[in-house]
DNA sequence: ATATTGATTGACTAATCAGTCATAAAAGTA
DNA sequence: TACTTTTATGACTGATTAGTCAATCAATAT
């Protein structure tokens, strides 16, 4: 593993264990192997390993996705295949997972350009757009809809997170139906 | 205004823009008018502080809840009081329903008792512990209602943060019905 | 007026941290 | 091997911070 990605993976952890502030630089280092001055020939500054690490997520969680997306013609199997990929995704990375929200609620979230924030959103917004258009979904804004099945899909997560592994196909599963229920 | 209450309110809006290490005690004290030293009057740590800011917006929002509560026998119209004075209550103080946000995903939530988290849980959960029980809702583990209630509140909450104002009424009804759509 | 009490102050300290840089090691090249 | 380039090191620094504490102030009582 090249030191890039083995200092985000490192950051990712401790940031959640102790925080974006409560994280020193040089504990960082120390944990990944490497010496101090180190992990700034990677990363200019701590503000800007924190927003990689952010992206880096992003990233690989849109590569996860786009591969379950493409073979399914019926837009709510899609809608389907999006959903479960990003649960299963979730509870198999809980800590990626809770990294997005400790970032998303912190202030850095706020310092990125839209446009970046944007880029992640948009194929799911155009799949939303199409059910609707096809009359899959009920019709709504996209942005509603996509406020609902993101949270709803967090919502899960939370739940599933504690409950036992063994019901957990079934509850994604009941979770998806819920959520058509309710949007269409 | 009390110097307790000044200091937390002053915390809240200061954590929301800078984050939990990102706030000097000193600023919180400069911008709340107050020496430096009286802020360690009021709060033995910095630590603690942050903590009694959680628990302050969490009572006041467990009161605000309880009065709109209490007039209505039907359950779906008791569901519905909780529901849109949730939302209300959240858009009019964002600040702080945005701190409870950062808060939970931060390191200093698992410090907190399992009897603190649970003790504003609990009134949410015997209502919906109630209408399983009546039938007016689909027979589910009550913690999965309530994971799916509270992430539908907030997805709808960040919704409506960005939309325009004039809608926000009819969106919580709409909002409402799909809730109940889902859950029936 | 004087004393007593408790709240308030802000200069101070010991510790911590992000980022630098001169040096060294490693890798590549001829 | 001998030389060059790239990468890694960790001691160091200037700046910041949580928390302390001796001194001051305000309010009330005697």
């Amino acid at each position: 593993m090249d030191k890039h990605s083995l200092l985000i993976d490192t950051s990712i952890r401790l940031f959640h264990e102790k925080g974006f502030h409560g994280t020193p630089t040089s504990l960082i280092a120390k944990e990944a192997g490497v010496a101090n001055g180190t992990l700034f020939q990677y990363f200019p500054s701590k503000e800007n390993l924190i927003v990689e690490a952010y992206i880096s997520i992003k990233e690989e969680m849109a590569n996860e996705l786009k591969i379950n997306k493409e073979s399914n013609a019926n837009i709510i199997d899609q809608m389907k295949d999006v959903f479960t990929s990003s649960l299963t995704w979730a509870l198999a990375h809980p800590l990626k997972f809770d990294f997005l929200q400790q970032f998303y609620n912190s202030p850095y979230h706020h310092k990125l350009k839209e446009q970046t924030i944007k880029k992640y959103d948009q194929t799911h917004l155009d799949l939303i757009q199409e059910a609707i258009e096809q009359g899959a979904i009920r019709s709504l804004p996209a942005n509603l809809v996509y406020a609902l099945i993101s949270s709803h899909t967090y919502g899960l997560y939370q739940y599933l997170r504690v409950a036992s592994h063994d019901q957990r196909k079934k509850v994604i599963d009941t979770g998806f139906e819920l959520l058509m229920k309710m949007l269409t």
